[in-house]
DNA sequence: AAAAATCCTTAGTAACTTGATAGGCATTAA
DNA sequence: TTAATGCCTATCAAGTTACTAAGGATTTTT
């Protein structure tokens, strides 16, 4: 039940991507180390971020990534999907009895209504918004 | 950023037990059957949930397990903790930025909402319930 | 033209997880 | 005493994860 390092690390890509929308290409060099990540694995990731037009790439010395669209349109949702498959915590939740294809359906949609609602721009904006004091990390 | 099929037999198993609550104890090797499911592997999951107290064994010929307790106070949640795990989208959300780890934890609290609120009863007796014509399965 | 920076592609791999299977011992009801 | 069950340990094939390795292709700067 867990999103993987692709998820992560691709919407960490994105984030960084859309901090700099608007001011020309970023490189995965970059990237990789404002954030202590292996440049070869972002760029197994950005493949198919790219091959679903998320991201653009320029070619060449000085080149890299930009976004294909401006922060705001593109959700956490678009990038996860692409990097982690679909939304769904079961494999062929059709296949489910009705009793527990229902939870399944529950769970699914309300994890779609968080990540569909939010936006690289929130994400590359609010980086600094503190949690309430006290927030349990562990449940 | 799925559920497993421990998580998932594992559930099939409380809801078939939940199913006969009150009427003595029900073998794994039923539950298998019933569900065309590996006796062998039911008995691997069912181990944890016996160590977490949510079912008791009862040995011998003409044993099997029981619910601890009634289906209305055992929840999806504990269910799916003890075979999967806490119940996070990502491992160490402390250590992710302010922005993804808001992220991480509206899903996290987004899953738990559903799970910590459908009770075995729920799924035991609301299973011929039926979605509204026309639900999308894939997102 | 050359050099440097970058994207792009394929292949390999160690560690881990999943979803079992195999074999057998321990306990208890009939 | 026998059959039915729980209980325990070991093994394993296939898939996934999170990389690393190697190098070619493209473009800009010098």
């Amino acid at each position: 039940m867990k999103i993987s390092t692709k998820g992560r690390y691709g919407l960490t890509i994105m984030i960084e991507l859309a901090k700099k929308h608007g001011e020309g290409p970023t490189s995965l060099k970059t990237i990789a180390q404002a954030n202590d990540l292996s440049e070869h694995y972002l760029e197994q990731l950005i493949a198919p971020l790219r091959n679903a037009g998320l991201v653009k790439s320029i070619r060449g010395a000085y080149g890299g990534y930009i976004l294909t669209d401006i922060p705001s349109k593109i959700t956490a949702g678009d990038v996860i999907r692409v990097l982690e498959g679909p939304i769904t915590p079961v494999e062929g939740i059709e296949d489910e009895e009705p009793a527990k294809r229902g939870l399944w359906i529950r769970i699914r949609d309300a994890i779609k209504e968080v990540l569909d609602n939010t936006t690289l721009e929130d994400l590359a904006n609010h980086s600094n918004d503190e949690e309430p004091d006290g927030y349990m990390f562990y449940i």
